[in-house]
RNA sequence: GAGGUUGUAGCUCAGUUGGUUAGAGCAUCAGAUUGUGGUUCUGAGGGUCGAGGGUUCGAGACCCUUCAUCCUCCCCA
């Protein structure tokens, strides 16, 4: 049995799919650069060293790491060392640059971060850059989630202006807006979080608490409780974060409302003050037409660590559609000093590109056009007539008309079947009668109307 | 890391309590049709039933092992 295959977790895209995806990459990246962002791309693979210890105990282990070339090279010492590292690397998550030092990219963030810290001479900061590559994680692939997956992030770094903030709302408004995709923004800030773990008497547990309220979408308010309790917080604290959870009424209305419960909490009234003036700077550079929500989310925590400001999701707001987050982000404030780069404030966003794709395809907001491949093809009648057609060919390319020879003189129906399966929009028939003619047969293959004509007035109607 | 699902033609899948030579649709190729496509009609090719072992007179089906796959939990995007 040999039937090709491709590993678990990835995917081939077919032309069609390419196309869709290449119109979403298309509309983020023109969005980008109308904010002032800079692509960068960094390679597939980078050092191990640059990547463990930064996505804690479980992210170490979905790391894919490469394997050492030339591991039957080494002498016999060599060997023997070899073998105990590998046996360790075996039985643990555990790795040896005798082994691998290389890993294939877990994110798009870390080797932002490298970049940065190698290349802070020469970048102008504050540094606004984008990236849209793949990135590969060991994880067990499921519904939605892959071992190959295509990420796209756009972060600004060296400077603490909540301006940034609100530009990056301002990024995903416009991008679901241009791509038409219902969505809600919601918005929270790490240090309410920090706030209502101060406020609960326990504020080592900060941690603690936001993993269990970003659970409360999918687990509700009981559960949530449960597992504040086995995560030690006692029922004086339940009591707080019910309280500030249940905050209601419209962004002013609920940060008036937390700012009271938090009037003596100075890290709850800074974060208070963070979203507000975040919010201000948004309302100011924002598209009034649009029909989304940004809103106050209390429980919103993001499951990432180094988020230490505003933090904000994006989740899809059709009744047609059931999908969790499609993007997210928040500030960091020390990113860049894993790598020794201290002192530099990052704040950042990420499209779920596959997530998006799927809510799209849902959705039937893709362009219809994207369909279409080449838009003419040359029927091939061979001998004499085929030297016609290639003539006709490169007169057309040479008119930037995208068009094809079939390259066989294969029988009549045969072709046809073929411009029809291709999703052809014209053929043209170049025969003997045309040849001797100097004229052209020009099929519309949507209506079947067919017409001889001169080549110029062939050209004109496919150019239009 | 834990639990479950499914592996039969290129693709999607039928296949009865275990019973002769394993089927269908789609796709491919040929013909009806030598310059008019999407619809028809006729015919053809194509399978070590994921792999290995076992039970049986007899296994695609039952048992064991193994590999692959998809899904759920954990975690994440």
């Amino acid at each position: 049995m040999s039937k090709p295959s491709i590993p678990q977790g990835t995917r081939d895209f077919s032309p069609v799919v390419v196309r869709k995806r290449q119109y979403i990459f298309n509309t983020l990246r023109s969005i980008f650069e109308l904010y002032g962002f800079q692509p960068l791309e960094t390679p597939a693979m980078e050092n191990l060293t640059t990547l463990t210890g930064k996505y804690g105990e479980e992210g170490d282990r979905l790391i894919f790491k490469i394997l050492n070339n030339g591991l039957h090279e080494k002498n016999e010492a060599g060997k023997e060392k070899l073998n105990t590292e590998w046996n360790k690397v075996l039985s643990k998550a555990y790795s040896s640059p005798e082994v691998t030092e290389r890993a294939l990219r877990y994110d798009l963030t870390i080797p932002f971060a490298r970049y940065v810290v190698m290349n802070q001479n020469d970048i102008a900061f504050p540094f606004k850059r984008y990236q849209m590559q793949p990135v590969w994680r060991a994880d067990r692939p499921q519904k939605g989630r892959y071992r190959e997956f295509w990420q796209c992030d756009a972060d600004v770094v060296g400077s603490t202006s909540l301006i940034n903030e609100a530009e990056l709302l301002c990024i995903y408004q416009a991008a679901f807006m241009q791509l038409q995709v219902p969505v809600k923004i919601k918005i929270n800030s790490r240090k309410l979080l920090a706030a209502i773990a101060e406020l609960c008497g326990t504020p080592e547990k900060m941690i603690d608490i936001t993993v269990a309220l970003d659970k409360l979408d999918k687990i509700g308010w009981d559960g949530v409780t449960k597992e504040l309790r086995e995560r030690g917080i006692d029922d004086d604290g339940i009591n707080k974060i019910e309280k500030v959870i249940n905050v209601t009424g419209d962004n002013d209305a609920r940060l008036a409302a937390l700012s009271e419960i938090m009037k003596d909490c100075a890290i709850g009234l800074e974060g208070i003050k963070e979203l507000r003036t975040s919010l201000c700077y948004y309302d100011g550079l924002s598209d009034k037409s649009w029909n989304g929500i940004i809103e106050v989310d209390i429980s919103l925590a993001r499951g990432l660590n180094y988020y230490t400001g505003v933090i904000v999701e994006v989740v899809c707001e059709s009744d047609k559609v059931k999908m969790g987050s499609i993007g997210g982000g928040g500030r960091y404030d020390d990113l860049t000093g894993l790598f020794g780069l201290k002192g530099l404030s990052g704040v950042g966003i990420s499209f779920g590109i596959d997530r998006i794709y799927d809510v799209m395809e849902e959705l039937c907001v893709f362009p219809e056009q994207l369909a279409s491949g080449a838009k003419v093809i040359l029927l091939n009648f061979g001998g004499d007539n085929e030297q016609y057609a290639i003539s006709v060919l490169k007169q057309l390319r040479t008119a930037g008309i995208s068009a094809e020879l079939y390259p066989d003189a294969a029988k009549f129906d045969k072709q046809m079947k073929y411009a029809n399966k291709r999703n052809m929009a014209y053929v043209i028939l170049p025969g003997d009668e045309e040849r001797e003619k100097g004229m052209v047969s020009l099929k519309n293959f949507l209506t079947g109307e067919q017409k001889m004509m001169m080549l110029n007035e062939c050209i004109g109607l496919l150019s239009a």
